[in-house]
RNA sequence: GGGGAUAUAACUCAGCGGUAGAGUGCUUCCUUCACACGGAAGAAGUCCCAGGUUCGAAUCCUGGUAUCCCCA
């Protein structure tokens, strides 16, 4: 083996080598009880960024861990179409060509789609494999499948039969930029510094002037009424009147509605029904005609008289300047308002009323709420159930179609010569009603998030019958950001529920977000993105991997910084080189068919790891990546490279084989626990120490070994394992003595000791400390020309003639005689408080006992070693 | 306007009723038979503030303050 491990190598080899052995593939006849999970997929045009690495993380360390558990695992693999983004990059495409999309007809349109997604699906796929995710590549699927679209053709057939889908004028957040209409969750609210509008509307009767503030007076154009609050004292008497449209010239009423804010401007607003949803909603409900004057182009339309053709925010200056003019502008406040910007092109949306397709959510969204609430879909952390609950309850019908070529068609045909409408799974030849062959199939196509809400069992063949619904339907648990709680996790439960009736997963991990080292959020413009295929070149992905486990835990966002990464790849480099070690020390005869030679630190080293791997266990289980990640860094760091290998050196160079078989089982036990979070580490050391030692019936890759939590030689109890803190602390007090009085670590002194019990570490302690000699004696050590210190059940001193510095030396036993009679005191205090006494758990009492027992004996030592 | 989260060592964060923890950084020392991507010793914290519950609170409750996120 090198001396550092090389994780350029290890990368590049091994994934190639597990796909071959067909580690990943899911096995339905294995007899095993499936695991599954899928896939968040990620769009066609992404590149692997630090989001994606710790959720396919996340997934990869669950999915090695749970088939070591012995279950049948499967993790899907998948991309989705991303009809928005992917449309976009290819528009951007064509405009360098200097053309439109509308240069091309739908199907050559179409065509340079498709080309697009050929050219850039691999990417993103594989960086999947470069970061080690296990994925089940047979079953690799994209949303626009063929099969895939039989699903989403069915679900939408199926439920335009029920009435859940539906079609109709409503109002709808329009996309000027984009040119197609969005749902509510694609609206980002952004405030801005903008301006109220105090308007003069005269009354036709002469009796005065009604003033309404905006804050879009371009919009003004298109007013059908003016409308106060009811119990408006200032305006109630009026309600009725009409007045003089101070542009239009047309006459329109003064009507009441409890919607209208008093305390707003002067308490009265204009009502435009057709470009805003308040108004649109007040205009239903008072029958009021609907004027759109802005057009899908963001201009104005020929209802706008002589600003039609203006663009909507040119018309705005011009609309205001002409106001002032003929005096009807009263006055103008700066006023800060919230206003509707596109998530996708950062256009300023117009919410116009067109004809759209919606899904009406609300009793699946019910049963979304009963599955949580309920208990068969658990969240972690489990805080995110009070925004699923809130959101559901106030769930709004879902505008599915997207005027968009880039996605899933809308199955549905219009007869050119009766006006029946079609909804079909397949391509209808003839009307049903007329028989005419004159059809059209309605241009639009679904919103992205429609087919990925099916994905949980479209990628299973549903709506057929295959065998991997009925095994892997529902899936074990979803790992995602929250960030797509309501786009995607809630949508996939609510078709879930409706399709299959069942929820799509039983527990839902909500990763964090990767931060960058001081907690800002990632951005291109900031310039502080880490990228991780950067990272994986420079520290290897096993660092890349065990950073991100090792900071996941559930709820807190993740400051990734180089400091941690190199952290992490010190910590593999640690790993490999204790293999190292034990590697170099084995001859043929060592193999893990060797009944291994179990002594006191064996027996100490067996109950770390059965404790520890214990706790790994039960964090998997419970998302707790970074307690599972942590307690296995300390296992390797502290305790097997720093006690267990120092006590064991003498049995690794010159033992028996059996001695040296329990070595080698340790490490293999630590490999088996560490695959999941270092695959490529652990699995080149795995070849390099395992090839020939490992029993026949065991796999010969570490990918297919087993969980070591249940390994027989963690079970063996025995010995006096307690003795080894005493000796680490022993050892520790020594090598301070040395430090504290300026002794050269490799200068041999000869050290006292009168903790008989660790008689029998004496080698361990010379060697180890570097001392002459250690002799065990009784009595007090104290004397001018030692250094002595006080451990737990006795003192250790250091022979060192006139090097001492008696002051100094005094001092820190003083210091300690000082804290340890405050502690003594606080421990004193409370064991004589005879509530405690009676209120304490007895097990609590015994241990303060215990404590203060220990701490009264170290107290007198500190005392008499004072003189 | 509504909801959620976070405040712990210089930095980034664990812990979340029973004697304050990690990684990094810092100080001092060590090229000792795997590892300087290493080893050893050490310094470093009114656990945001104020009340309350409790035998006992960094940890639970209430109210502040600060920061962040989501929804309208």
């Amino acid at each position: 083996m090198d001396k550092a491990f090389d994780f350029r190598t290890a990368q590049a080899r091994w994934y190639a080598v597990w796909e071959e052995a067909k580690v990943f593939e899911a096995k339905p006849e294995s007899g095993k009880a499936p695991w599954s999970i899928v896939i968040p997929p990620p769009n066609i045009t992404g590149n692997l960024h630090m989001g994606h690495a710790l959720v396919n993380t996340l997934h990869d360390i669950l999915t090695r861990f749970k088939r070591a558990q012995g279950f049948d695992a499967l993790w899907v693999p998948g991309t989705d179409h991303a009809g928005i983004a992917t449309q976009m990059m290819v528009e951007r495409q064509l405009k360098a060509e200097g053309k439109t999309r509308h240069d091309l007809t739908r199907a050559e349109f179409e065509q340079r789609l498709w080309a697009w997604k050929e050219q850039n699906q691999g990417a993103i796929e594989h960086q999947l494999k470069r970061l080690g995710s296990g994925v089940d590549w047979t079953r690799n699927r994209f949303t626009l499948d063929p099969a895939l679209n039989r699903a989403v053709r069915h679900v939408f057939v199926e439920a335009y039969k029920q009435g859940r889908i539906y079609r109709g004028p409503r109002m709808i957040q329009w996309d000027p930029a984009l040119q197609t209409a969005l749902s509510d969750l694609e609206v980002k609210h952004e405030e801005r510094r903008g301006k109220l509008w105090h308007l003069r509307y005269p009354l036709v009767d002469g009796s005065g002037d009604i003033v309404v503030a905006t804050t879009r007076p371009e919009t003004m154009l298109g007013d059908t009424a003016v409308a106060v609050h009811p119990d408006d004292e200032r305006y109630v008497h009026l309600v009725g009147k009409l007045m003089q449209h101070p542009i239009t010239g047309r006459q329109i009423p003064l009507v009441a509605d409890s919607f209208v804010d008093p305390a707003f401007g002067t308490g009265c607003v204009k009502l435009t029904p057709a470009h805003d949803p308040n108004d649109f909603a007040a205009g239903q409900r008072l029958k009021l005609p609907s004027i759109t004057v802005i057009g899908f182009d963001a201009k104005m339309t020929k209802e706008a008289g002589v600003y039609a053709g203006l663009d909507r925010f040119e018309a705005r200056k011009r609309i205001v300047a002409d106001l002032e003019e003929q005096g009807f502008l009263v006055k103008v406040e700066d006023h800060t308002n919230k206003i509707a910007l596109s998530d996708r092109s950062g256009a300023v949306l117009e919410p116009l009323v067109s004809e759209q397709w919606f899904m009406d959510v609300k009793e699946a969204a019910a049963q979304a709420l009963a599955a949580v609430k309920d208990g068969r879909i658990e969240f972690t952390p489990e805080h995110h159930v009070a925004v699923w609950e809130h959101w559901l309850t106030n769930i709004q019908d879902w505008c599915i179609s997207r005027q968009l070529v880039w996605g899933h068609r809308i199955p549905a045909w219009t007869c050119a010569k009766c006006g029946h409408l079609l909804v079909e799974m397949e391509t209808p030849a003839a009307c049903t009603n007329c028989g005419s062959a004159e059809l059209t199939q309605d241009p639009d196509t679904l919103d992205t998030w429609f087919s990925s809400a099916l994905w949980p069992f479209s990628v299973f063949g549903w709506p057929d019958e295959r065998p991997d619904l009925t095994r892997y339907y529902p899936t074990s648990v979803l790992i995602t950001g929250y960030d797509i709680l309501f786009f995607w996790v809630a949508r996939m439960a609510m078709a879930g529920l409706t399709w299959m009736g069942e929820v799509p997963f039983r527990k839902v991990y909500f990763n964090s977000l990767v931060r960058d080292a001081s907690g800002q959020k990632m951005s291109k413009t900031k310039g502080n993105v880490i990228d991780p295929l950067e990272v994986m070149d420079e520290f290897g992905t096993d660092a890349l991997r065990f950073s991100l486990a090792i900071m996941a835990a559930p709820g807190t966002d993740i400051a990734m910084s180089p400091a941690r990464l190199e952290a992490s790849r010190n910590f593999c480099n640690k790993l490999w080189n204790a293999a190292r070690f034990v590697q170099m020390n084995l001859n043929d005869e060592v193999t893990l068919a060797v009944e291994p030679e179990l002594s006191e630190a064996e027996f100490w080293m067996i109950g770390r790891l059965r404790d520890e791997l214990g706790a790994v266990d039960e964090a998997l289980e419970a998302f707790r990546f970074h307690d599972a990640a942590d307690r296995l860094y300390h296992l390797v760091y502290d305790d097997f490279c720093g006690t267990y290998i120092e006590l064991a050196k003498v049995q690794l160079t010159s033992g028996t084989p059996a001695q040296k078989a329990s070595i080698l089982h340790f490490l293999d036990i630590l490999l088996r626990a560490l695959h999941p979070f270092v695959p490529f580490l652990t699995e080149e050391i795995h070849e390099a120490v395992m090839a020939g030692r490992l029993a026949a019936t065991e796999p010969s890759l570490l990918a297919e070994r087993s969980w070591p939590v249940k390994d027989a030689l963690l079970q063996r109890r025995g010995g006096d394992a307690s003795l080894i803190p005493a000796f680490q602390e022993a050892l520790s007090t020594v090598l301070r003595l040395k430090a504290e009085n300026g002794v050269d670590p490799a200068k041999r002194v000869a050290a006292l000791c009168t903790v008989k019990t660790l008689a029998p570490f004496a080698e361990a302690l010379k060697s180890i400390a570097r001392l002459e000699s250690v002799a065990f004696v009784e009595g007090d050590l104290a004397s001018s020309t030692r250094a002595v210190a006080v451990v737990s059940g006795g003192a250790v001193a250091l022979e060192l003639a006139g090097l001492k510095d008696p002051a100094a030396e005094k001092a820190k036993l003083e210091k300690e005689r000082d804290k340890l009679q405050q502690e003594l005191q606080a421990l004193q205090g409370r064991l004589g408080n005879p509530r405690y006494l009676e209120k304490a758990p007895a097990e609590e009492v015994e241990k303060a006992k215990a404590l203060a027992e220990e701490k009264s004996a170290r107290l007198s030592q500190v005392v008499a070693l004072l003189g």
